[in-house]
DNA sequence: TGTTGATCTAGACCCGACTCTAGGACCTAG
DNA sequence: CTAGGTCCTAGAGTCGGGTCTAGATCAACA
């Protein structure tokens, strides 16, 4: 039932040095022990306090964060009040991100369809595939036009939508 | 129409210091123009691919990513397979980051409810107000119950989440 | 005519989160 | 008995992404 420290890096996927340097950080829930010779021992139960701790380091918790946390639960019963602000603000937080990625995805989406109907049509079209870098040479971007007709999109930054 | 780094700072919400990092590592769409005193003079398309390029820094694209990007655009037509690679690569890598959020948001609200269910009750309840630590001491989380009853959860780890 | 205030350059510094190294201890197998 | 593998500590190094400093230049204002 007890994991040396190379077990535990195996299963928890962190590397050894990075399970050290949580316990220097005072990450894990309760006080790694130790064998008489000195080594470390861990348990099921430190595995999936690391599983947790690592969704919430890719969630993009600090590690002072989650220190916090694990100090306050250390504390035992009383500061749950306390814990679950901490918890509700990484939500809140969290659920901002994935407002954002989905926002950036939208601007992402819209911007790979341009290239792929220019793409689709590129191949036997005038328009793209002049192998010489061609009329608008300093600004292969942006929006305001070189020619001043509504060209077809330049396929970049933040450009024109509108074009199929 | 000609905009100060300043003004662009202010505008943009990076600080000049960023800007000019920016400016050095090449993430410029159109090399900054100056001055004849040597001051940067920027305008608005410069704002809205930095308003891009944010977006990508915030959703986890690498600057050296954002450079690759802007580098083929600079280069001018041709090479528009390339560009929607990386985008396309960038595209999954966010998916990929909003579902590992959204699981972790699965945790968390699960995680929150049952805190908020033990304060709603805790308050008159004797099971968790003790102000003194009480039983399980040196492990205020985790499953392995300090007695072998299905007790009703630790409200901190990778714990039972069936109780009401 | 100073004194702000914004800008410039080069380069040092910082922070978070690891990662790695050196030097040593210990265990087990051959 | 020695070679290999795992572990230990303290502390240095790395990397990404900025941030800050010093010292200089310039423009505008009172």
């Amino acid at each position: 039932m007890d994991l040396s420290i190379g077990e535990v890096a195996q299963r928890s996927g962190l590397s050894v040095h990075a399970l050290r340097f949580y316990e220097r950080e005072g990450l894990f829930a309760n006080p790694v022990r130790r064998l008489s010779n000195g080594r470390r021992i861990y348990h099921e139960e430190d595995l999936e306090w690391l599983a947790i701790c690592t969704r919430l380091r890719s969630s993009g918790m600090s590690l002072a964060d989650i220190r916090q946390y694990i100090q306050l639960a250390r504390q035992g019963p009383g500061n749950e009040h306390e814990r679950l602000d901490l918890l509700r603000r990484h939500q809140d937080h969290v659920e901002a991100q994935v407002r954002e990625l989905q926002d950036t995805l939208d601007v992402m989406r819209a911007k790979v369809r341009i290239y792929e109907a220019h793409l689709a049509r590129g191949e036997a079209d005038s328009l793209w595939n002049p192998s010489h870098r061609a009329q608008s040479d300093p600004q292969p971007c942006t929006p305001s036009p070189p020619t001043p007709t509504p060209t077809p999109t330049s396929t970049l930054a933040p450009d024109a939508e509108e074009a199929s």
